[in-house]
DNA sequence: CCTTGATAGTTGAGTATTCAACCTGGTGGT
DNA sequence: ACCACCAGGTTGAATACTCAACTATCAAGG
């Protein structure tokens, strides 16, 4: 099967997409780092904890919610507990469960980080979209998020069966 | 100044694009590396330096398109030179210069790649998002980049000053 | 020329991330 | 009870990235 390029807008709309989240994903992360000691993911960590009852997730929960390996989430909780910003907790009820929580330092360092990290994705994503661009953004992207997270096998390989 | 929280649609675009990104990215990094060993930044240098004059750059230049630092690229570069799939040359205009060049290999490489590639970016994102909202999504992170390329000094400590 | 200051690029140490191997405890079948 | 298998989580080594310091060259002014 020949390949089906991309279009001239295609590409413009997929360069345009990686060129501005990789300077989006640099300016949020130096703003947060530099004003309050804390990475992007961190702060994604934090705010998910917040929200959970509680303030307690199990760690295969943070990473389902962030979309990172459940790897990556030991390390960062890891380094998030030597912050004191985090506890961890055996989980009674499975045996296998650890359960990441919120400390009341991990909350105030939230509360303290939140505002100027709203004007942040404000200043630099969404108050620079036109807001009817930017609820295509929303739609667009729940799709890539739906496509991906179902337990997708791999859709190239699917694709390339020769059925 | 009181924090403007985003509303609820902000909120569900923002968080709808961060963890599509995060899955995107993570995707498309592993397709190429499972199949070509290659990661989706060494992709890309590979296709700025096959779209160039002469199929070379200068670091600054590579650095500059992809939006990367430039230590970043010279340790990037260094890797690709190990595979054989770019050169070094000095430059004899500015001796401070350095061009990356592509080679035979590098250049195979990127043709044996870019089909399997355009398939990923495709199943992934172009063919999960409606055309209308595709042209959305190229608007709005255009101007996602051009805010956060040029010069910006910091949008966040200049919203901030107190005038 | 010579100095000053900027620009291009590299380096290495510190940090973050990935990957595969591993341990433990739950689950279902016999 | 036992066994095989799966899920939750951790570990450490290999890899990648960031950051600050550094070298070398260029450009401008005196």
């Amino acid at each position: 099967m020949t390949t089906r390029w991309l279009d001239s807008d295609q590409q413009q709309a997929w360069r345009a997409y990686l060129v501005g989240t990789t300077l989006l994903m640099e300016r949020l992360d130096r703003d947060l780092r530099e004003n309050h000691d804390l990475s992007l993911p961190e702060y994604e960590i934090l705010v998910r904890l917040s929200e959970a009852p509680d303030r307690m997730l199990r760690m295969a929960e943070i990473a389902d919610s962030v979309k990172n390996s459940r790897s990556r989430i030991t390390h960062t909780i890891a380094r998030m507990e030597r912050d004191e910003l985090v506890e961890r907790r055996q989980c009674a009820a499975d045996g296998r469960g650890v359960f990441a929580i919120l400390t009341d330092k991990g909350y105030a360092k939230l509360v303290d980080a939140a505002p100027l990290h709203v004007e942040s994705v404000r200043a630099a994503l969404i108050d620079v979209i036109d807001p009817e661009d930017l609820q295509s953004v929303r739609r667009g992207f729940t799709a890539v998020a739906d496509g991906l997270s179902t337990g997708t096998p791999d859709p190239i390989l699917t694709r390339h069966r020769t059925d």
